[in-house]
DNA sequence: ACCTGAACACCGTTCAAGT
DNA sequence: ACCTGAACACCGTTCAAGT
């Protein structure tokens, strides 16, 4: 009888997916076409079309698979604030490595709010939360703070790694945006003015991490 | 000798950008075409683009426009926490009244670091952070976590009201999400099902400005 | 069932030509 | 100096036709 052959490079949502992730790393937002993807899987439009609804429904797996992996690997066995600070740098790290995630992030709930993507973060913050010992009427509230934060600061982050990256280097970047600051003129921006110089030297990962511990600090104050 | 006459309805750049914000306050992101615009302002394209550069140019003089009127009010007279209380409100109600302000915000350090949209906000919130009595040392950081929360924070929620909106009331969207989260299998998201009451019945503002405390309560804890 | 690729509607931008 | 509007290159999506 006969039986199904499956040509070792048929298309498949996976290899699609995979090929649209590898142009939104080299390539930026704006390299994710139908041409360039149906170019780089030797094929057609409408394949594409057979195995995805639309270029949302392919941003959203892409996005949907990040974030999956860069919570895959569960921190255990250390204190519940130790655990949420592994987490939020699994999606800071994420998002650093491919910057199109903290774009698609913000746009998620928006265009598919009943997505997978949202929901997988919130458990795996809300879970420590849980073990932080709040409060369960302040269990959401907590977990909502800390996600807005997370999301907010790795988003921004990226953004900024952005900014540099074309054929600028980070310290020249954050040196020529310090001195945009400086500039401002300190009687309209006096507080940007002095604090030029801490943009220049900060540092991307302690400075996430320092706001992440203002919100847990604030969090088990409060509650 | 002649005077320069001017026809009542010259194109301007200001009615350029005013008609902009108004495609993008009635129709959305997607609303805002050169086709939408030229149409409106009964003109060609070509004229726009003698005003302004390109499209880009056009969203960043909309949003650095928005988030000026934002924080032209500057609250006084109160404590430098119930000032940073109303400087976040007042650009919680901007993006809450121009949803299009919170995607913005979030694309605007990536596209244009040396704009004026990241400085006002920068410099509105560390006047008061330095208000607060935070040392020196710790300004950016404490200014630069405040900042990530609000945004963060802002912007998700104006995603969640485009969520509803089309037709759908916000307590129905918030069912549905709730719903959604109780459907998702008490074994995987045990958080999830937990707080899907939380979610439905939250209260926006509430939730935004008791995450704004723990990041000043943690901020005042820490320093 | 899965794929091809021409065709379509739409988009931002340019530019020779006008006033 | 300021505006017109046709033309261009590119985009996501569709669909009749193939295997």
């Amino acid at each position: 009888m006969a039986t199904r052959t499956r040509r070792t490079d048929a298309l498949t949502r996976e290899r699609i997916v995979g090929a649209a992730v590898e142009l939104l790393d080299t390539a930026g937002e704006g390299g994710l076409t139908f041409k360039a993807l149906t170019e780089r899987l030797a094929t057609g439009a409408g394949a594409i079309y057979w195995h995805v609804a639309n270029k949302d429904e392919l941003l959203d797996a892409a996005t949907d698979g990040a974030v999956a992996a860069a919570l895959a690997t569960e921190p255990g066995g250390q204190s519940p604030r130790e655990e949420i600070r592994a987490v939020a740098f699994g999606l800071f790290d994420a998002i650093d490595e491919h910057p199109w995630l903290g774009t698609q992030l913000a746009l998620q709930f928006s265009r598919n709010p009943w997505g997978t993507v949202t929901p997988r973060i919130f458990e795996s913050i809300g879970r420590r939360v849980r073990a932080l010992g709040v409060p369960e009427a302040a269990w959401f509230t907590a977990t909502s703070a800390l996600v807005h934060y997370i999301l907010g600061a790795a988003g921004q982050n990226a953004a900024n790694a952005r900014g540099a990256g074309a054929g600028v280097d980070r310290a020249e970047f954050l040196d020529n945006a310090s001195k945009a600051w400086e500039k401002l003129g300190p009687d309209d921006y006096p507080f940007l003015h002095a604090i030029a110089g801490q943009l220049r030297e900060h540092d991307d990962r302690e400075q996430f991490l320092a706001g992440l511990d203002f919100v847990l600090t604030g969090i088990t104050a409060s509650v």
